[in-house]
DNA sequence: GAAAGAACTGAACACCTGTTCAGGAAAAAA
DNA sequence: TTTTTTCCTGAACAGGTGTTCAGTTCTTTC
């Protein structure tokens, strides 16, 4: 007797799987990763603790995919920003907009992916998802360079520095509210940009110009 | 009867304590905080377990000291080196180039009271450690706007971020060894200080005289 | 030197969550 | 409908570490 999951039980499979995930996400983004406990998002998805070794291994393997996918929303919104500007320079600086708005207007999920503690090692998680994004800006900063907008550089390096200074200055402890009003979140994003920019060469009066230009086409800046 | 403590049974007490937090420090050098756990750091103090919970009322009081600790080292360093220049410019150049030497020097303490995740809370203590240092940053930034030598802008926003890049880019889980080869450790240094001087506004040729000569000076790259 | 107070010891405790697993429900084959 | 395989449940388990505390040792006072 062979046993064939029949297609409705696959769909089933896969939206319990889907169920699980996204309310793991709503965990985090609501409580930051510390609210991501196996119990509660059992309860938020309806199942059961046990079920949920059923699709995931470990909890680590949980946090882990949640992660992968959070990043690769944020990769393909910088992707999509930045191949919509009209040049590498604007390119770059759409980027860097973009990761900052997204930063900004989620806040706690940013932290919780990036940087909060968390009981299970997801080191491993972590590093590919930053990987991702120093690497996608790494590449428009070296577009910029080639095309003779920047000096040369440790691209690479200098990536991961704009990376740690747009968490540190929007989401890290230090980080000052700026949510509720969405005229200082502009500026902030503004300010960052302006500031990352600059770091990798940029002129200042150029600068200006860009940072304006790639900020302001972020309609709803609060959108997802 | 009234017990007077004898000025020996002083001596031998604050001893004690500090014997606790250099082990305490020792362990988080070595292997981060997550090897600062109460009975390892007592074997190593000489103490019992309890008796840490004579001088430390919990584990977070006593992590919260050691990053204060270290905060106020790493703080008196940079405000030495900053005094110690000619100008305002080489001053915030001095300042930088000297958080990031200190940071790559002690890589994992760095780390550890950065952003490690810890499984008691020290978020305040955290906060605490980082405002001093940006207050400083921050200052010598504002001096150097003061002197004309900068444009206007947030310079507390300006720090936090210049924070953030150090962090990411030299202990950040991206950030490459270079420990082992001491030139290359002078160049990662340099180039860190330059992307964080171009991004407060110094100009690049200017930039890089100021990177020398911050650089320069601190002899022994490794020392503490 | 004896009594009283303080300091120290370290094994036992407590707590918190991730994980397991025996029993039951549902679905697929016969 | 019966049998077999898979899936789900949720209470019990496990492991690791911060914390406590009764008993012991050392210090001070008289």
């Amino acid at each position: 007797m062979v046993y064939r999951r029949t297609h409705q039980v696959v769909k089933r499979l896969a939206a319990r799987r889907s169920a699980i995930l996204a309310a793991a996400r709503e965990a985090a983004a609501e409580g930051g990763m510390s609210a991501v406990q196996i119990a509660p998002v059992a309860v938020r998805a309806k199942v059961a603790a046990g079920t949920v070794y059923r699709y995931f291994p470990s909890k680590a393997d949980l946090i882990s995919e949640l992660i992968a996918e959070v990043s690769r929303d944020e990769l393909a919104a910088v992707r999509r920003a930045a191949d919509a500007a009209p040049g590498p320079s604007s390119a770059l600086a759409a980027a860097v907009s973009t990761v900052a708005v997204h930063v900004l207007s989620q806040r706690k999920l940013a932290w919780g992916i990036l940087a909060e503690p968390v009981d299970v090692d997801v080191t491993a998680s972590r590093i590919a998802s930053r990987r991702e994004i120093v690497g996608e800006i790494a590449s428009r900063i070296d577009a910029a360079v080639r095309a003779g907008h920047l000096p040369a550089q440790d691209t690479q390096l200098a990536a991961t520095a704009l990376l740690g200074a747009l968490h540190e200055a929007l989401v890290g402890p230090l980080a000052t509210d700026t949510l509720d009003d969405p005229a200082k979140l502009r500026d902030t994003v503004q300010a960052v940009t302006l500031l990352a920019l600059r770091a990798v060469g940029v002129m200042d009066a150029r600068a200006r110009g860009l940072v304006v230009q790639a900020v302001l086409p972020v309609k709803s800046l609060v959108g997802a």
